[in-house]
RNA sequence: GAGGGCGUAGCGAAGCUGGUUAUCGCGACGGCCUGUCACGCCGUAGAUCGCGGGUUCGAGUCCCGUCGCUCUCGCCA
């Protein structure tokens, strides 16, 4: 097909370039007919041009405008002209110019849309997958998408700059247990065995310490194949790092460094030169996650030693079973009314973490506690104000239950108080550092400990002697980084001695036959004098989500799948030939369900 | 595996305690319009009210079941 090629983009044109001789190439992003004369906004990439047909064009070029709707596909060779100061357009860039078309041309149609493209009534986000290139088109979609690649794009510099190789590692590896559930895709050749797809290149990153390659990156695809949720793709992208001869310092100020260079670059955003830290334990009993969003404050607060003199039944039954007691004060408002609706719903929130109840309070004149449960508190009042730093007005939300539960039932309602009283800023990106995670926790389920995190992350140090006859109290040295109240990314530093690394796969109840079988590869290449390393791996898809100020990760990724694993637009998973499960020597077990 | 929300024309929505022909905006189609920029005006077509069953004289509306989407818990080293 021959057609005119375009000389300048759709963003271009401005007042300067009057009077030049132009080919613009677009979508037909609003067909606007006078009857005499027609104004098409086209679209491309780089904005939106006016394109004017006006009463003196030829007649073959009426005839083509009247044809054109919306999305048609076109190329207008024509003479930029600036608009009369009466028809200039603030709201656009190239508003003060518009294209006097000489000649236009379809170069492909378009049927009537299923959803208009950048409408603010939004079609619905599964409509909106199946027809993804439509939605790309979007302003939305084309700035979010423009944002990754400059966000990666910046990564890649800042670290090549600084002696990181980035490195490709292979997507058919050996399926390793414990964590998720591993994507398995089924060899051909030798019948019965399986590759897995990674779902994080873990080993294969330390082994790259070993081979010498003592500073890495790569912007690693991962699969889990676990069930998805708004920020949880089963297929997501990391920036996989991993470095040798370094200490948690190293790794965390090189992370530091990374995104301050990066945010000032892509976001125009000034980040402190060092993010704030807390510990897990801290961030659990003040904020309730591991994850806390500390654009705000509303401290949890333990009350657990003036709860044991209060006569209350849900606070010394907790006591009685080594719970916790955490309160949290709701400030006075005119935002918000404390009503018992509300706090139903506060409570409402707290359940959802396994949380009985939700005990309140208001704090009436003169530090009088009001509410059903305020005959239990008397004498104790002026304690649980202090404690609270509560005034008069404020809502004291009282949670007892299990530590854990207590914790995050209480942090739901810390945020779902925050997002109400409408106190986050939007335009705020707050990293702060989770440390000192414990290495081990206990699975009711198997009946044995396993690794919280994963089981090659170095015990600290002080912990090294009692792991096998202490695990509940070993701390690892581990480390998230946290955005907003999301975990944007999690490392460690790696284990690299033969013998430490058997001794936890004995804690997480391996055999050493079994070690051996599923690590062997690791733990041979630990034989050869491995250096000391640790890495870290942020989530890109989750961060770019925040940065576009996003809740839905399938926002800032071009072709997502849905809740419920499927791709619309493409319809996978889908069913094979029996020819080719016959060569991968694989029977479907359940009858198929005819579609 | 579990819970909440949603499902009405191509899209987004309204439709009250059940009542006669299911409403509105956008889009589509036809017509008019020479300065719009979410152009405007006139007209036309377009809906098995997700699906199945039940209650009822009568169901978009109530009940039961089921499917799909979405958010969340579990799960996600």
């Amino acid at each position: 097909m021959e057609y005119k090629q375009r000389t300048v983009t759709c963003g271009a044109l401005r007042q300067e370039d009057e009077g030049k001789y132009v080919v613009l190439n677009g979508w037909v992003h609003r067909n606007r007919n006078h009857g005499g004369i027609h104004f098409i906004n086209l679209r491309d990439r780089y904005g939106i041009t006016q394109i004017v047909v006006g009463e003196h064009a030829r007649d073959e070029v009426r005839q083509i405008a009247e044809e054109l709707r919306l999305e048609y596909c076109i190329a207008v060779e024509g003479i930029v002209r600036k608009r009369p100061d009466s028809m200039i357009n603030p709201n656009m860039d190239t508003g003060s110019i518009e294209v006097d078309v000489q000649s236009l041309q379809i170069l492909s149609r378009c049927e009537p849309l299923p959803f208009m493209i950048d409408e603010e009534s939004d079609a619905k986000e599964d409509l909106r997958l199946r027809y993804r290139y439509l939605d790309l088109r979007s302003t939305g979609m084309q700035n979010r998408i423009r944002l990754r690649h400059e966000f990666v794009k910046a990564i890649r510099e800042h670290l090549s700059a600084r002696d990181f190789y980035e490195i490709e590692t292979p997507t058919l590896i050996k399926s390793t247990p414990e964590g998720a559930r591993d994507f398995l895709v089924p060899s051909r050749l030798y019948a019965g065995k399986f590759y897995a797809l990674p779902q994080s290149p873990q080993l294969l990153k330390q082994i790259l310490m070993v081979g010498g390659f003592d500073k890495y990156f790569q912007i690693a695809r991962c699969y889990r194949d676990e069930d998805a949720r708004g920020d949880r793709q089963l297929e997501f992208t990391q920036l996989d790092l991993e470095m040798s001869f370094v200490t948690r310092e190293d790794v965390l100020k090189t992370i530091e460094d990374l995104f301050v260079e990066v945010f000032a670059k892509v976001m125009n955003y000034s980040l402190p030169t060092s993010f704030r830290r807390l510990s897990w334990s801290d961030a659990m009993n003040t904020y309730g996650v591991d994850k806390p969003d500390v654009r705000y404050d509303l401290p949890l607060v333990d009350i657990g030693d003036i709860a044991e003199l209060i006569q209350f039944g849900a606070f010394q039954t907790a006591l009685a079973e080594k719970g916790s007691i955490k309160a949290i004060c709701a400030p006075a408002t005119d935002n918000l009314a404390y009503s018992r609706k509300y706090i139903g719903e506060l409570e409402e929130a707290a359940k959802v973490y396994g949380a009985k109840g939700l005990a309140f309070v208001k704090v009436g004149k003169g530090g009088v506690l009001e509410s059903g449960i305020a005959k239990f508190l008397v004498g104790h009042e002026t304690a649980i104000i202090e404690r609270m730093k509560a005034s008069e007005g404020d809502m004291i939300l009282f949670i007892a239950a299990p530590w854990k539960k207590c914790c995050n039932s209480l942090g739901a309602v810390r945020t779902k108080l925050a997002r109400d009283l409408n106190i986050i800023d939007k335009n705020r990106f707050e990293f702060c550092w989770i440390i000192d995670f414990p290495l081990f926790e206990f699975n009711e389920e198997a009946g044995h400990w396993e690794a919280a995190h994963h089981m090659f992350s170095m015990p600290q140090a002080q912990y090294i002697p009692t792991l096998e006859s202490d695990p509940g109290s070993v701390k690892g040295d581990l480390y998230d980084l946290v955005l907003n109240g999301y975990e944007v990314a999690s490392g460690s530093i790696r284990i690299h001695d033969v013998e430490l690394q058997k001794r936890i796969f004995r804690i997480c109840n391996f055999t050493d036959e079994e070690a051996e079988s599923r690590f062997g590869f690791l733990l041979n290449a630990f034989r050869y004098g491995p250096p000391p390393h640790g890495g870290i791996a942020p989530g890109i898809d989750r961060m770019v989500m925040i940065m576009a100020q996003q809740t839905s990760i399938k926002e800032v990724i071009a072709f997502p799948k849905n809740t419920a694993a499927v791709s619309p637009m493409d319809d996978s998973p889908s069913y094979v030939d029996d020819k080719q499960l016959d060569e991968l020597h694989l029977l479907i077990k359940q009858p198929v369900k005819s579609e």
